[in-house]
DNA sequence: TCCACAAGTCTACAGTCGTATACTTCGTTC
DNA sequence: GAACGAAGTATACGACTGTAGACTTGTGGA
């Protein structure tokens, strides 16, 4: 352990892991093939299979990881509502260029087998996180809606790329995002 | 003229346009090969190339044909919230299955030529019809808004199939989308 | 020192992809 | 009725896909 680990298991699994969460982000699960990730890891393709089972086996656990990423909604139920407009607004803002797990859905839900992956995990993190949060919401549509509505504007605005979304002032989006959001979180107060 | 047109030009490039409709809507630009596009029209394969020019080009027409369908708003600026929110869910109810430019959009998404395509047919055909529908929307934000709410609501009940939107009375859905596109559209009262 | 096992790579296979070229078949018009 | 052009097909090519199997290389412990 005196030098570079060159030989270490753990570490380059992390490292297969980290790139699958980078290419399926950019270019969703059939934009992409294990070579093209395995090069990006620095190692041969086959270790994609050692380590991971198959495609499909890393990612399930890209997803697991990508879902578990708390930065999505803030913490405070007061102001949630406020914080999820504003963090919304700008994380999908032009110059951003981040690995948002609502972009590792929207890119790879086409993918039946995929899509399944992507529904337990949400349902399994994300959607608990915003019961979490926001306790209200539990037991009715509001969360899963909440989630549509993040996952719609960013289809549109960095998927999609729609000019409309792109060309107005960030106050306004904000401002309506936020009007948004209130309707849907009752706890959260206007401020 | 007299017995069916075996050979008819005209008939052909339709055939393979509605294939075209019904399969990318279903599977997505990079989930369907124009062989399968091209045996559902009853046709050899390389007519896709010969009538479309590639397989992009079917995807272009099958963009344009798809958003130009005029049967996903409604028409009345005084109900528009309430007949948005009552299509949504009665399109996106598990039983239903038909070919919604929407799901067009959430499954070619991730291929960036087919996003550019979209995108262009989406400002050109949706956002205007929105803007012809409820004109106190225009030179806003709030009709990409309502495509964007409209669009991850589809994505998360019929293409990933959150359990939470299934799963939900469907009144209570309407009401909670009732509710946003009213704050969306100024012009649409509670009645 | 050397050996056993883990870590990693090479090669290959069977398939699919989009599409270009060459071909055949049909309908129409003189 | 024959021929010309349009409609449609067959074949093939090169690139790419996921992954199985055999192989090599490095390293820690005896």
């Amino acid at each position: 352990m005196s030098s570079a680990h060159r030989r270490d298991a753990a570490a380059t699994r992390a490292a297969i892991l980290r790139a699958g969460v980078e290419a399926f982000t950019r270019y969703g699960f059939d934009g992409v093939g294990v070579r093209e990730i395995a090069q990006a890891a620095g190692v041969s393709a086959m270790l994609v299979n050692r380590y991971f089972g198959s495609k499909e086996g890393l990612f399930a656990e890209v997803a697991e990881v990508s879902m578990t990423d708390r930065t999505v909604l803030g913490d405070d139920p007061a102001t949630l509502a406020r914080d999820i407009a504003a963090a919304l607004v700008r994380r999908t803002s032009p110059a951003a260029d981040n690995l948002s797990p609502f972009l590792l859905m929207l890119r790879s839900a086409a993918n039946p087998r995929a899509a399944e992956i992507l529904r337990e995990n949400i349902e399994r993190h994300v959607e608990a996180h915003v019961y979490e949060v926001a306790p209200d919401t539990r037991g009715t549509d509001r969360a899963a809606v909440v989630l549509a509505v993040i996952a719609g504007f960013w289809l549109l605005r960095k998927v999609i790329g729609s000019s409309a979304l792109n060309g107005t002032d960030e106050k306004t989006l904000e401002t309506t995002l936020r009007q948004l959001f209130e309707t849907l979180i009752p706890s959260a107060t206007t401020g």
